[in-house]
DNA sequence: AATCGAGCCAACCGCTGCTCT
DNA sequence: TAGAGCAGCGGTTGGCTCGAT
């Protein structure tokens, strides 16, 4: 490995970043605002290059991030959301407010990565979630008002394209998505934290006999039950990040 | 006290996609 | 429409810390 702290071929040092080049960074992004990474070392005499400026504001120096370990809750959204999603990490990200995607990513690979359940706890696990799921698409029914609100229906119909394109057997998404590019929700983001908790069973579920998210195409075979809601932005994989506004990091809520 | 290994995390790299000209 | 430049994403690397031996 290179050593740090010296240059590359560009003259861009590398390596960890020292409490002045923060605050160099801090002043330039107070001063002009997020992006036009590549003129920060012109803008703010910083000799980084404007993709390491970019990755040490958005992982370490944002306002609003949090640090610390994951509340349960995240845990939890990042396991419900990485089954829909794979390893789409700045998406997932999106929807914890204060979270970076290499937070959860290294969360993930650390954490749950080489877990792998026994088949029988994945199958137990599977039987009893599309139990938890029935109940609560039933329950759901009734308030779906209008058609940008109606849940997708789980499990029912067999194999089914996922947002991702992949094939997902639980994952069963409204066709009206595929022409409104319509938001895809797992249910637990309409519901407060306590209540869709209520939906993992204690025994062994999580902590315990966590199953193997990273089976084929990093798509598990959990079902999930979405709902597609009406905000027209859809997170995408690939680049192209769009202001990620969508996000309301007060309360504890997620609205978009 | 020294060594080893696992876990954590910051940072880099290469690639993809978007925007602008 | 094509190409260049830039921003963002996901994968990977490697240093640091800490507990076990």
């Amino acid at each position: 490995m290179e050593s740090w702290g010296i240059c590359d071929q560009q003259g861009w040092r590398k390596g960890p970043w020292t409490p002045e080049e923060d605050k160099l960074l801090v002043e330039y992004v107070r001063e002009h605002g997020e992006g036009r990474w590549s003129c920060v070392s012109k803008s703010s005499g910083l000799n980084r290059s404007g993709k390491s400026c970019r990755l040490r504001w958005v992982n370490y120096l944002r306002p609003g991030l949090k640090k610390g370990h994951l509340t349960p809750q995240e845990e939890g959204i990042i396991i419900e959301l990485h089954s829909l999603w794979g390893n789409k990490w700045s998406t997932i990200a999106r929807y914890l407010p204060g979270r970076t995607d290499n937070e959860i990513k290294n969360y993930w690979r650390t954490h749950f990565k080489k877990r792998k359940p026994s088949h029988t706890q994945e199958e137990k696990r599977k039987s009893h979630r599309q139990k938890q799921l029935q109940e609560n698409d039933k329950n759901d029914n009734t308030t779906k008002t209008s058609p940008d609100c109606q849940a997708a229906s789980v499990g029912e119909k067999g194999d089914q394209e996922t947002i991702d394109g992949r094939v997902n057997d639980n994952v069963v998404v409204d066709n009206h998505y595929h022409h409104h590019h319509h938001q895809l929700l797992p249910l637990m983001m309409y519901q407060d934290s306590s209540a869709w908790c209520d939906l993992i069973p204690a025994d062994n579920y999580l902590w315990g006999g966590l199953w193997n998210l990273d089976d084929q195409n990093g798509c598990s075979k959990m079902a999930i039950q979405t709902q597609v809601n009406g905000a027209d932005h859809y997170p995408r994989g690939g680049g192209g990040d769009h202001a990620v506004n969508y996000i309301h990091s007060g309360g504890g809520g997620y609205i978009f």
